[in-house]
RNA sequence: GCCGAGGUGGUGGAAUGGUUUACACGUACGACUCAAAAUCGUAUGGUCGCAAGGCCGUGAGGGUUCGAGUCCCUCCCUCGGCACCA
């Protein structure tokens, strides 16, 4: 037989497959279902990533073994074509984004389709499809509809290089998230999702999904649920009142003073009684030109402004107490003023510091809340989402304006509104559709009047919001995905990707659904049961991969040299999954000997001869692999299934039906070589319609064990005893052992510990 | 600053409170070869010792326990996230 060559078996396996339709889903099939999930990738120009096929192999592994299992797996791939890279490319180029685009898709799925993976290719979607974004569109009208999609006016994150605005969750650290530039704020009309009206569900929905807890705490904290009390203080001799968010009531008697932020209402109506007004709209002034970032600088050099002539009324004591105008305290928050405690609040003792107010101390006291003073207030940090974006590469909102009607939505049947392509891309700060005279070219939907079509595209995360529920109804150009088999198929129960989308596509997606659940269209309020990151592959100095660094590793590189099933299972083999490791092909040449050797030991079969010892060592591995697979502990899983191979290496036959089953738990891992050594036993089907093996738990524990003798807990040697063996029999036998004997010497034993078919201990 | 994860050989890592270092990489030596590659075999935590064997070893220091990488306390370091949210 030849040398195992994975270029030559690996393209003829994948045909294999395809041909018998392996992969499959089948709508309402008689057997459970299981639907695992990846997150689909943004198809960018420079290919795949060798980060993209650790996620993918570990989705493949869990789906081959389910279908083993008898499971009907739902295993879909699609493009998030949309969004920035490839407009950028365009502005550069000239080349279209759907030209680019598409070719990118073609080199991604040709590149995915070489490692071999599982997935059901007949149910791709690609968002930047009208087919697709014609229910993106869809989407928007519903939240529009059920009073979820609003316009307002709002200070937003823009991003001056991208020429467009950002929603909060890629504005972190105020750079954007794509191009890293410092956002500014600006006072924008734009459109929002009203993600706020879901904070509660979104908090509760945490406590009954399998996600790492890092990942929930995190998705707490960025929604930021604090309860607290509202208070009003009036103002000396006038009727205006200020109201202040605190939680932390019970220090209201040690309140020095007041803080409203440098936009907060009460400066402009209460302007002709603030004698020093002039100074005071100067530093509001300053504070408005400031970026986020420039007011984060420096956290501890706080600055402000008294309000002079005001005083406001502490109403616990009736004291009356100075107000502020500082831009440490937030107009977005709350009720953008607070009452400064300067003993208990660090920031508060820091201004009264540099202003030289009183540090009052005070017992504490809740009484005040009872008094009816104050009213309970539970307040989020969450903000709704921005989704209007400035740019031509996304789903076009579909609204229009009226002069008459003024804003209304695109009728259902007139979805999608298609993309213009008599668009220049060169970002203006205005979306590109502006330039457009074919898109404008609309009438109102309720007068028929000429009218105006929205110029902005969708954040390309909403497309992604929804993607998962596509995959299940793919084709249905009636509805988005129909409801029976959205409730057949979902929710996803195991969803595999990157830990960055945390506070984006997975709070996004939860609230899509979230939304659709109240709606009454889906049956259930969760889409993703059980998520896990798979870590970083970082390069072989320990840092991240980047072109500039010129430390990529291009998996097509890597397939040829080593093939598809020695990268699937180095990537698998490298640590455990959710682990950042750094990229070492030392390692990949390590697993492809692996491999070398199976395809060696596989030439060893004799039908007659079984090794009981084998036997036995193939039935612990069996269930060492499974509770491997379910916990996504691939590394050990594959170090178990090299210690079987070592093992039967050592013989010199191997029986045909150790060597089955040796197959069968090896093929989720490696399946281009598991199929060609199981073709090689005269099998006419493939080895994944198999059943998973099950073990023996009678061949899984031994007769004899190894019992680990210690001197005061202290490990001094082992002998080999029977399992089950009592301890008066087990001392016995050591006190006879030499080795041991002479630690015991002369010693008064004080105390025996003896743990069943595990050890004994002598305290002596 | 706050939240989270982690610190084990030369390297990636393994380890239900029970022989620390499985599995793999690397290295050394040997076999095969004219030679190299590939392959196979042996060794491989540190230290003392000719050896038998001893002692020390999971970031540091304490504690609980017959027994701690694992549990508790204090601290140090690395990585990830958030960052004036009252």
């Amino acid at each position: 037989m030849a040398d195992y060559e994975p270029s030559q078996i690996e393209p003829k396996w994948q045909k294999f497959w395809q041909e018998k339709g392996l992969n499959k889903a089948e709508d309402f099939a008689n057997k459970p279902k299981f639907y695992c999930l990846d997150m689909f990738p943004y198809p960018s120009g420079a290919g795949l990533h060798v980060g993209h096929p650790k996620g993918y192999t570990a989705t493949d592994i869990i789906s081959r073994y389910k279908m083993m299992q008898g499971f009907n797996v739902l295993h879909p791939m699609g493009w998030d074509a949309f969004g920035l890279p490839a407009e950028n490319y365009a502005v550069k180029t000239k080349v279209h984004p759907d030209k680019s685009t598409h070719q990118n898709i073609e080199h991604f799925k040709e590149q995915i389709k070489s490692l071999g993976f599982s997935y059901d290719w007949s149910r791709e979607i690609d968002t930047s499809s009208p087919e697709y974004y014609k229910w993106t569109q869809w989407f928007f009208l519903f939240l529009y509809k059920n009073g979820l999609a609003y316009k307002a006016k709002a200070p937003v994150n823009w991003c001056p290089k991208c020429q467009t605005v950002l929603a909060n969750e890629q504005a972190q650290n105020g750079q954007c998230e794509r191009c890293e530039s410092e956002v500014e704020q600006k006072n924008l009309e734009q459109w929002f999702f009203k993600i706020t009206d879901f904070c509660e569900e979104l908090l509760l929905g945490l406590d009954k999904i399998d996600w790492p807890e890092p990942t929930k705490i995190m998705q707490k904290n960025w929604i930021g649920k604090s309860e607290g009390y509202e208070i009003d203080f009036t103002i000396k001799n006038q009727e205006q009142k200020i109201e202040v968010f605190t939680t932390r009531i019970d220090t209201i008697f040690g309140c020095a003073y007041l803080v409203v932020a440098p936009e907060h209402s009460a400066i402009s109506s209460l302007k002709l009684q603030i004698s020093n007004i002039k100074e005071v709209e100067e530093y509001v002034a300053k504070a408005k030109k400031k970026s986020d970032r420039d007011r984060q600088a420096d956290i501890k050099d706080k600055t402000g402004v008294k309000l002079e002539g005001i005083m406001a009324i502490n109403p616990a004591n009736n004291q009356e107490i100075p107000i502020f105008a500082a831009d440490y305290v937030l107009a977005s928050y709350g009720t953008g003023a607070i009452m400064a405690v300067p003993a208990q609040d660090e920031r508060d003792y820091e201004f009264a510091k540099k202003f030289n107010l009183p540090i009052v101390e005070a017992a504490n006291s809740w009484e005040m809340a009872e008094k009816g003073i104050a009213k309970k207030k539970i307040n989020y940090k969450l903000r709704d989402w921005l989704v209007s974006r400035q740019r031509y590469w996304g789903a076009p909102i579909p609204i229009i304006y009226c002069a008459k009607c003024g804003q209304q939505p695109v009728p259902e049947k007139d979805l999608p509104v298609l993309l213009p392509t008599d668009v220049d891309f060169m970002p203006t700060g205005e979306s590109p559709l502006t330039k457009s005279k074919e898109f404008h070219n609309v009438r109102c939907p309720v007068c028929g009047a000429k009218a105006m079509r929205e110029n902005d595209t969708m954040d390309t995360f909403v497309c992604s919001s929804w993607y998962f529920l596509r995959y299940t109804d793919p084709k249905n150009n009636q509805e988005f995905a129909a409801k029976k088999l959205m409730d057949y198929w979902c929710p996803v129960d195991c969803y595999v990707g990157g830990a960055e989308h945390t506070v984006l596509h997975l709070l996004y997606a939860r609230f899509f659904t979230k939304a659709l659940y109240k709606a009454g269209l889906i049956s259930f309020d969760e889409p993703f049961l059980k998520l896990r990151h798979q870590g970083l592959i970082l390069a072989a100095g320990g840092e991240k991969m980047s072109k500039s660094k010129g430390n990529v590793i291009n998996p097509d590189e890597v397939v040829k040299q080593y093939g598809a099933d020695s990268l699937r299972v180095y990537e698998m083999f490298m640590g455990p999954f959710d682990q950042a490791i750094s990229w070492d092909t030392q390692g990949v040449k390590g697993v492809k000997k692996f491999l070398d050797r199976i395809f060696r030991v596989a030439q060893n079969i004799k039908s007659e001869v079984v090794q009981e010892s084998l036997k036995k060592l193939l039935h612990k591995t069996i269930k060492k692999i499974t509770d491997d697979i379910e916990a996504m502990k691939f590394n050990t899983a594959i170090s178990s299934l090299m210690i079987l191979n070592n093992e039967m290496e050592k013989e010199k036959e191997i029986a045909r039906e150790i060597m089955e089953k040796f197959l069968m738990i090896l093929s989720p891992f490696a399946p281009h070589l598991a199929e060609e050594l199981w073709q090689g036993l005269d099998k006419k089907e493939s080895i994944f319609l198999e059943k998973w093996p099950e073990y023996d738990i009678n061949l899984i524990n031994d007769e004899k064990i190894n019992l680990i003798i210690q001197i005061n807990g202290k490990a001094r040697g082992s002998i080999e005893a029977v399992r089950g063996i009592g301890e008066q029999e087990a001392v016995g036998l050591t006190k006879k052992d030499q080795k041991i004997a002479k630690w015991l010497e002369n010693k008064e034993i004080k105390k025996i510990i003896f743990v069943q078919n595990k050890l004994i201990n002598f305290v002596i």
